[in-house]
DNA sequence: TTAGATCCATACCCAAACAGTATCAATAAG
DNA sequence: CTTATTGATACTGTTTGGGTATGGATCTAA
């Protein structure tokens, strides 16, 4: 079956009459009646009824026209989609995020880049900051959303957004009162923390921070997912310690806590290759400086 | 576009090695390669990146995989399509019923049809008795369901089902509260018909029942569905005499009371072709007469 | 009734498309 | 440095598809 032959169909199915069939699809009469013809013989059965004077559909050809019809449409709309690739105005960008920026960072930059490109897809992956490193230089996503620098590894950070960290505590926490406390005081702390074999330099970061406070950060339950860490936290088996994105995601019994420590920040990082070529990649960056001024 | 063409992307995509993908095709590996790059220069678009050792998709290549998968998908849908048509599994009946038949006979007969052959399709259209022996003749229609045997015009008919006839009145109306009444107790009453121009034959009948009994049955006001007609008798503007199966339309002030008369019944009829050779329409007669004995 | 017009089908021809074989060029592995 | 692997190229024979000319059937009009 051939979308050539189809095309023919569907011209005689509107037409009911070859002559003018022919002229629509800019051919010959006879051509076309042997095209249909030649369709028939490979379907093993009649489309059209035809006498010298008149065509019409056969049961089997009113049944296959609209299905055919849609086929047809699939097929123009795949060529657009190519043609939108060419003109620069699709196209598809895999975009790996840290799940802590999937609450305010990634969906205010997945708007704003969709409002601006809407026939651009994507192609979603939750990643840790090592594992977009490691993803963008196998060119298995475009675009990463994370908080390591890949300094010397050509790879290149926008910023996006100074976040500070905050405590999470449950809410029969002695800390649940307070507004704020300093890293000092957290000493004799159990803590949930992201998974250190997944996120290292995730981990390799709060460790500095609670050392150069004399704290030593060493989680007793390790989990890849916020919406796990927080859970556990609400349930009273330990604090986090996590970016205050992640505040959006607020249940019952769980509070947050400001960290008096100026040095308490996270950055959230736009992360490319430093050779992409790519114009979608481009102007992702310079939309990113446009949303994410400072 | 070719949809062989397609189908080798697809191959390559999904093996990422031209000599295997070959051969999944049954195919030499040379040939190949030039399609696959005919296609390229087609869409003006790289689909692969290649090295002597190594294939992989390009953007291009990753954005179009999905939508030609499916595309492929579709058409091999539409060949199934036929091969269900010529085992006679599938097809398409066009069946016309008459309004009043769509509350209990024309749900059933569609009902035992479909669980029987689910990959028959339908297209249902409503037309008075008449219009369906002329949609017949034209060729318009495959089957009816109606009440006017088509005698002397080639039509062959099957009984359904004989339903009584019954008068709806507005729920204030003197009959309110009989269980039954004769007809010739409705001479001065005004009533509200089936249009006469779309269903002469409808109206010949009722007119002639009621002249043995001598009432002349002239409708005041008439309509084409039987929601209007019953809407207007539940708002007191006369009655209506109807075939039983409508009473499973039951608004609040309407109340249907039997008529005593013997002869006071409307047969509905399964109507088709006399010289019908599809063999879907003489199963559909023989179900007929299996669902509704007698 | 007949001449003309209309319309789909058939016959024949030529050009383009396509698949096969043989072979080359580049790269990776030992 | 040799060998195996893999995709690209060159060349050839066959198939496919479209064009022109024409035939045969049917409807219309004089």
């Amino acid at each position: 079956m051939d979308l050539t032959r189809l095309r023919y169909f569907q011209a005689v199915a509107e037409e009911l009459h070859f002559g003018r069939a022919a002229e629509r699809l800019h051919m010959a009469q006879p051509p076309l009646s042997r095209q249909i013809r030649a369709l028939e013989q490979e379907l093993e059965v009649d489309l059209f009824e035809r006498t010298t004077r008149t065509v019409h559909l056969t049961e089997a050809g009113r049944l296959l026209y609209p299905p055919v019809r849609q086929l047809l449409l699939d097929a123009a709309a795949l060529e657009r989609r190519v043609a939108d690739f060419r003109s620069g105005e699709g196209g598809i960008l895999r975009l790996g995020f840290v799940d802590s920026s999937s609450y305010e960072t990634m969906p205010r930059f997945l708007r704003a880049h969709r409002t601006r490109w809407p026939a651009i897809e994507y192609e979603l992956t939750s990643m840790s900051s090592d594992e977009q490193l490691d993803a963008l230089e196998r060119e298995e996503i475009d675009l990463g959303i994370g908080r390591t620098l890949g300094n010397g590894r050509g790879i290149h950070s926008t910023l996006l957004h100074i976040e500070r960290l905050v405590v999470a505590v449950s809410a029969d926490h002695p800390f649940a009162t307070r507004a704020s406390i300093h890293i000092s005081e957290s000493a004799t702390e159990s803590f949930i923390g992201f998974d250190r074999r997944t996120s290292p330099s995730l981990h390799a970061q709060l460790r500095g921070l609670f050392a150069s406070c004399d704290v030593d950060y060493d989680p007793i339950i390790e989990a890849t997912e916020y919406t796990t860490i927080l859970g556990l936290v609400a349930s009273g088996q330990g604090i986090a310690v996590v970016p205050a994105g992640v505040q959006s995601f607020a249940p019952a019994n769980l509070r947050y806590i400001e960290l008096d420590d100026v040095a308490a920040t996270s950055e959230l990082l736009l992360l490319t290759r430093d050779n992409e070529r790519s114009p979608l990649v481009k102007r992702a960056i310079e939309l990113a400086d446009e949303v994410f001024p400072g």
